[in-house]
DNA sequence: TCGGCTACCACGTTTGAAGTGG
DNA sequence: ACCACTTCAAACGTGGTAGCCG
């Protein structure tokens, strides 16, 4: 179990309020211009980045595993009832100020606009992604809770599910005021054969920081090791291989014999047992794998080579000016479509400000869709120091701070209408394997005003966020140690008023998110086509 | 015809209530 | 009465597979 810790006496002053206020003092203005907008926006931040939401940082946890499914192409069961994610999506949190209280969330995006079929042992486009459905987010049940709360131990998301049920029950549900109404699922939609990148979202939700108020700040972690393609059955031998081998709930399909197992491990180092099935895929099989070269990988890996801030204003009340967030159409594309331009700003650590839009080659590009609260059944795991080292996101980039990234977005269909001059203009630069963005947006009013003109880039900065002093240790594989879950953070608890807030706030907020993400596709758009079997 | 999807299935893990003993 | 521990069965999570469907 993870030790609580404690920050530092100077973040006691992270609080919401001188957040919101920074926030309020960039964008608050209707007649801010985007000039205007950017320089406000990295000032505080630049001036006091101590008492920003910037400074919580997130590690993948199993990151090792994440990254043996990542090289062969990680494939997630879709099915009608849902299936879980293998690996399941674990993180360790820090940085947050102990009092504060997060939301922690996350949405699946789509990574590209393509269809994929497996083909020859590898992944190949296969046509143009079906229209995307609207998204939902699963927000952790423990939310709202303290930082010291989360960062007490491991964060767990592997009770969320994936289904290609359209009609999901929840899925047509809409956002409304009342929390009452809201629907509470740990489902999220998604389309086979497509691709798709998890994304963390952690958003405060102090008691003096209403959601609904253009205060909140919320920043997005990306582990680009985490995205996969979705799939109803397996498509790639070594997927299912690795599945088997470290999912505990696929043991049956272990082979049984321990002899062969050791035989196995002293053959192959990683993929140590060699189950039934995959001896009888072995043995059907006409394709012997074909290993991914490495430049692929590196292309797939390179991608992501920095960390990025974004610090949203509430989104609700940009995107829709005079309108209250009660009042958004939680489940309407049009609305969404219409609702303007939307800006993100990156800020480097160093405060050195970039001019550089994010390169995105093959992921996150998504399109508007709503949000909805999952219920409170996930739990957080407690967990040793050494479960979770290892799995930093950013412990293994390069030395350099990465590029910065500064976007518009425009009135959004997915795939179809964004901004195409922006993306012309964004240069490739890498992007780190795990990056995180705090974003402030301006008022809706403001920004509409602008027009479709892609902003001015020294309107945008990025923040590095880059660590050279990430732990690393060794990452056991088995994740269910029932012994070291904290009972106190399993329990159900029963919605919070936060919840009700934070629907409204994060629906919103998610329509931005995906703006974002779809244009840091577009800047990237191409450079990873295929994924290869190994 | 064929690729994708679905509903089962067997098997193993997880979970939590019930039982037991100190 | 309380707590810690054990037991055990139901619930749940797996990949495999046959068959359906468009």
């Amino acid at each position: 179990m993870l030790q609580e810790k404690s920050l530092p006496e100077g973040e006691d002053g992270f609080t919401t309020a001188q957040t919101a206020g920074h926030v309020e003092a960039a964008a608050g203005s209707p007649a801010m211009g985007v000039a205007g907008l950017s320089n406000s926006l990295s000032s505080p931040q630049s001036q006091d980045p101590e008492q920003t939401i910037e400074n919580i940082k997130v590690y993948l946890h199993e990151k090792e595993l994440w990254k043996k499914f990542h090289e062969a192409g990680t494939e997630m069961i879709i099915t009608k009832a849902g299936r879980r994610m293998f690996p399941s999506y674990k993180v360790k949190v820090t940085g947050m100020n102990p009092k504060t209280k997060y939301i922690l969330l996350i949405d699946i995006v789509p990574a590209d606009d393509h269809r994929y079929k497996f083909c020859d042992n590898k992944w190949m486009v296969a046509g143009k992604a079906e229209p995307a459905m609207p998204g939902r987010l699963y927000v952790h049940p423990d939310s709202p809770a303290t930082g010291a709360h989360w960062m007490r131990q491991l964060v767990s998301f592997q009770k969320l599910k994936l289904t290609n049920n359209h009609l999901d029950p929840f899925g047509h549900k809409t956002i409304t005021h009342d929390i009452s109404v809201h629907q509470h699922h740990h489902k999220i939609i998604l389309n086979s054969m497509h691709k798709y990148q998890p994304r963390l979202h952690i958003v405060k939700a102090d008691e003096n920081n209403a959601f609904g108020s253009k205060n909140t700040a919320f920043c997005t972690h990306v582990f680009s090791e985490t995205a996969f393609i979705s799939v109803t059955s397996y498509q790639n031998h070594k997927i299912t291989q690795l599945k088997i081998e470290n999912n505990p709930f696929a043991k049956g399909f272990r082979g049984s014999d321990d002899s062969d197992l050791r035989v196995a491990r002293l053959q192959s180092k990683e993929y140590p047992v060699i189950s039934k099935s995959i001896m009888r895929q072995r043995l059907v099989s006409s394709h012997p794998g074909q290993l991914t070269s490495k430049s692929d990988l590196n292309a797939l890996h390179s991608s992501h080579q920095g960390l990025q801030h974004y610090q949203y204003e509430n989104g609700a009340h940009m995107q829709f000016g005079a309108a209250d967030a009660q009042d958004l159409p939680l489940n309407s594309f049009t609305a969404q479509r219409d609702s303007g331009l939307f800006y993100h700003c990156l800020k480097r650590r160093d405060d050195h400000y970039f001019r550089s839009p994010p390169p995105y080659d093959q992921q996150m590009l998504s399109p508007p869709y709503r949000n909805e609260v999952a219920p409170r059944d996930a739990c957080m795991y407690s967990t040793s120091g050494a479960e979770i080292a290892g799995v930093s996101g950013v412990d293994d980039l390069p030395p350099p701070p990465p590029p910065l990234s500064c976007n518009m977005w425009t009135s959004v269909s997915p795939y179809t209408s964004y901004s195409v001059q922006t993306m012309e203009t964004v240069p490739y630069q890498p992007f780190p394997t795990h990056f995180t963005t705090t974003t402030m947006m301006p008022r809706l009013p403001t920004i509409a005003s602008q027009g479709s003109q892609p902003p001015s880039e020294s309107h945008f900065s990025v923040y590095n966020q880059l660590s050279q002093s990430q732990v690393r240790e060794r990452v056991p594989t088995s994740s269910f140690q029932r012994e070291r879950v904290h009972p106190s953070l399993c329990e159900r608890k029963p919605p919070s008023p936060h919840i009700n807030t934070a629907n409204e706030f994060l629906y919103s907020q998610s329509f931005s998110l995906s703006r974002e993400s779809s244009l840091q596709y577009h800047s990237g758009m191409g450079t990873v086509e295929n994924w290869t079997d190994g």
